[in-house]
DNA sequence: GCCAACGTTGGC
DNA sequence: GCCAACGTTGGC
């Protein structure tokens, strides 16, 4: 019998902003509550393209992001989301009315590529941009770009340092 | 609200 | 292709 390869999945960060703001009249909060009321959600509004490449390119079905509160009173790891969707056309680049409308951007040549992500778990304790800047020299953590570049809303997370923010996160994840 | 760090744009 | 001006991000 053969026995489908399972891929190993990859890890990320993304960052969303928890906190009320108004885009051409719409709210724009959403929280690691909100995801949850959600289920499943297409991640819209990327335009950096460095952000998009990797949700393009590198973000496969099954690979898992934590979910960040940014531009907030608290920024900080909130959750846990799964990819369950591989890129697409993120369809507010198309949309005139959208805060993110790119007027550059075509059907047939679209710029702008999110995926979905569906709604894993919020962790036990939110652990707080502080205390990980306060671990900042240790092993796990140095090579984040969350803690040495910052103003990436995307981006990749290694396996140790993924499992040391779980593991502060949520004591029992990973345990047998 | 400030502002440093980046990214993007557009004239040349 | 350079680079100054401008816009955005996002912690503080």
């Amino acid at each position: 019998m053969t026995k489908a390869t399972t891929r190993k999945p990859s890890f990320f960060l993304i960052k969303s902003e928890p906190n009320s703001r108004l885009e051409n009249g719409v709210d724009m909060k959403f929280s690691i509550e909100d995801m949850k009321a959600i289920g499943v959600d297409s991640w819209t509004g990327v335009r950096n393209h460095e952000a998009k490449n990797l949700m393009k390119n590198t973000m496969k079905v099954d690979d898992l992001c934590l979910f960040y509160h940014s531009n907030c009173k608290l920024p900080g790891i909130a959750g846990l989301v799964r990819v369950c969707k591989e890129s697409y056309p993120d369809f507010t680049q198309f949309d005139k009315k959208s805060h993110y409308y790119d007027p550059k951007a075509t059907k047939e040549a679209p710029r702008w590529f999110m995926v979905d992500v569906e709604y894993v778990k919020t962790f036990k304790r939110f652990v707080p941009l502080k205390e990980l800047q306060k671990l900042r020299d240790n092993e796990h953590l140095r090579d984040m770009p969350l803690l040495n570049r910052g103003r990436l809303s995307v981006q990749p997370v290694d396996k140790k340092a993924f499992d040391f923010i779980c593991n502060l996160a949520e004591s029992d994840l990973g345990d047998p």
